[in-house]
DNA sequence: TGCGGCTATTG
DNA sequence: CACAATAGCCGCAG
């Protein structure tokens, strides 16, 4: 039964009153919809139109702490930027991308899949001015209604038609709910058991909290203090030039620190492979690439070697981290903010952008906690093996976890030296099959069966093109390889991909269920200000840092506990309090 | 103007 | 240069 609640909330205690009289408690899904000064919520029994702005939101998620469903980042976007930080969400676009793979995650794509439609021929806006016959007539009936008689949302829905009007509002907040359900109960019957349904629907949770993270990621930013980073960039690169004229000029005195080695006017472009290739067989290197690694071992054959290898590290720095950089991403607040993405890639990674995930180690030094703050940073020790022990099951990697080095009762089992113990861990995780880890790769495989052998399988299914679901359930589709050339290395490639993907996308889904734990834990003031797929920066106020320290450990605690159950597994983290991400850890 | 190749940085 | 990512510049095709 749907109750539909007209409300003006003058305090936001008539909204949590008016959820409650609808029987909204704790947990339960509530979806939102933000307009234009209008907000559409729907929950299983209510429909309810809140005239105004989301500014109460905030005290009503306090209250009643339900798990509010969002369609897309889009719709976390206008939360946060109307100051709304909620505590729990579904999102159903991150729903999407675990039960179905892939990236694009849209409203109609959403609806589609879920409703066991083709999203490829889903209407869209684009098509509205070219309406053809087909598409006419499966766009007949209400206009009222956000789905079409052919079972696809309305176009025009999806653009935004609903957020003027308040009725519309919580029609949209209702389509919503209706395929969160959908989603949810998807998951319970994609799920083999009992136990894995609970886990795939801890990491939704964990992946919507995540979504919820990144958009205040994307809106906090990260300190930065300007007058280091200058003092950084103006010893790397130089002073700021003063114009385009200057900025071209200290350009060619830089690459005239290379073509020095050169007679003049040989037109060597120092930022072309194959000029600096061609540049350097004129001096008796002959050299298949140019790449730094192999660069390094021939820095004696000739001077320039070395000339070339500062030229490319100053000029790497001056193109991507100069002060163009600086000026387009750090704001006069002294934060640098670029665009963040919850679950990215292959694996499902965290990504960001303006250079927050590559900083080179250099620049770090200007990352320093504001006045009267301190960071505190943890990184997890050994992510990706303790994870592989985790989810393969394999009691005897999972014993070495007891330690604090893992690599070293891996070592003493395989009865090599722990270097050559870590190279052969990696090496099976990553599909290495060439180099020098092959003889201890063999012990790998009497020693951890159980765990070579869920590799295998990984590399098995990669191989074939069959689809794979990691440990928290995110489906990992086979991209396909009808137009490779060389089919067989083609299919290896996939091979290698699957094996690592289980592993990479296992720890990702516990390190952001790591991060959201620890968001929800933190202190007012506290703000996660950096997620590097097994590093967490937290900037906190400088009375907070002891208990924000005990915060964090606790937090890996309690998510390793609700992401493995029982494995036995154990998780370690490094944390410090320091004042620049740079400073060592303690 | 878009895209693949090369290069550098990070976990 | 094993696995993942972002990002800049260059040459080339359209």
């Amino acid at each position: 039964m749907t109750v539909v609640l007209p409300v003006t909330p003058t305090h936001p205690s008539r909204l949590g009153a008016a959820l409650e009289a609808a029987g909204v408690e704790r947990g339960a899904l509530l979806a939102v919809a933000v307009g234009d000064r209008v907000v559409g919520l729907a929950s299983a029994g209510a429909r309810i139109v809140v005239q105004g702005g989301v500014e109460h939101l905030s005290a009503v998620d306090a209250a009643v702490h339900p798990r509010w469903v969002l369609w897309d980042a889009g719709s976390v976007r206008a939360l946060v930027a109307a100051g709304v930080r909620l505590a729990t969400c579904w999102h159903i676009a991150a729903a999407h991308r675990l039960l179905h793979g892939g990236w694009r995650a849209d409203p109609q794509r959403a609806w589609a899949v879920e409703h066991g439609l083709d999203h490829r021929i889903a209407p869209s806006m684009g098509q509205l001015d070219l309406l053809s016959t087909a598409t006419a007539a499966g766009a007949a009936g209400d206009p009222a209604d956000p789905v079409q008689p052919d079972g696809y949302l309305r176009p025009e829905w999806v653009d935004g038609r609903w957020r003027a009007d308040g009725t519309m509002a919580v029609t949209w907040a209702g389509t919503a709910l209706d395929l969160a359900r959908r989603q949810r109960a998807a998951l319970e019957a994609a799920a083999p058991s009992d136990a894995e349904a609970r886990r795939w629907s801890a990491t939704v949770h964990a992946e919507s909290a995540a979504e919820l993270l990144c958009g205040e990621l994307e809106a906090d930013g990260l300190p930065v203090d300007l007058a280091i980073a200058a003092e950084l960039l103006r010893d790397m690169i130089g002073a700021r030039p003063v114009d385009d004229a200057a900025a071209t000029a200290a350009r060619a005195e830089l690459d005239g620190t290379v073509l020095r080695h050169l007679p003049p006017g040989s037109g060597i472009d120092l930022r072309n492979p194959a000029d600096v290739r061609s540049m350097l067989r004129r001096m008796g290197i002959d050299v298949p690439d140019t790449r730094a690694w192999r660069l390094e071992t021939l820095r004696g054959d000739h001077a320039i070697v070395d000339d070339l290898l500062r030229w490319r590290k100053v000029d790497r720095i001056a193109s991507t981290f100069g002060y163009g950089w600086l000026d387009q991403h750090v704001g006069t607040d002294g934060r640098l903010r670029g665009e963040w993405a919850a679950s990215d890639g292959a694996a499902g990674r965290m990504t960001a952008g303006a250079g927050l995930h590559n900083l080179p180690a250099e620049l770090r030094p200007m990352v320093r906690a504001e006045h009267g703050h301190v960071f505190v940073r943890a990184d997890l020790g050994q992510i990706e093996p303790r994870v592989l022990a985790a989810v393969s099951g394999d009691p005897t990697l999972g014993a070495a976890t007891a330690e604090d080095d893992l690599y070293l009762p891996v070592a003493r089992r395989l009865g090599v030296e722990r270097s050559v113990a870590k190279v052969a861990v990696l090496a099976a995780m990553y599909g290495q099959t060439s180099g020098t880890a092959g003889q201890a790769l063999r012990g790998m495989q009497s020693a951890y069966p159980t765990a070579m052998k869920y590799l295998a399988d990984a590399a098995a299914a990669g191989e074939t093109g069959r689809p794979l679901r990691t440990f928290g359930g995110r489906r990992l589709r086979m991209y396909s390889i009808d137009g490779a050339a060389d089919q067989r290395a083609a299919a290896a490639g996939r091979g290698r991909y699957a094996r690592n993907a289980m592993v990479q996308g296992a720890a990702a889904e516990l390190f952001k269920m790591w991060a959201v734990t620890v968001r929800a834990r933190a202190a007012r003031g506290t703000q996660v200000v950096l997620c590097l797929h097994d590093e967490l920066l937290l900037h906190v106020p400088s009375a907070a840092a002891a208990d924000t320290v005990d915060l964090v450990r606790d937090g890996l605690a309690e998510a390793a506990h609700r992401w493995s159950p029982g494995s036995g597994v154990r998780f370690v983290a490094d944390v410090s309090v320091v004042d620049s991400w740079a400073d060592a850890k303690d």
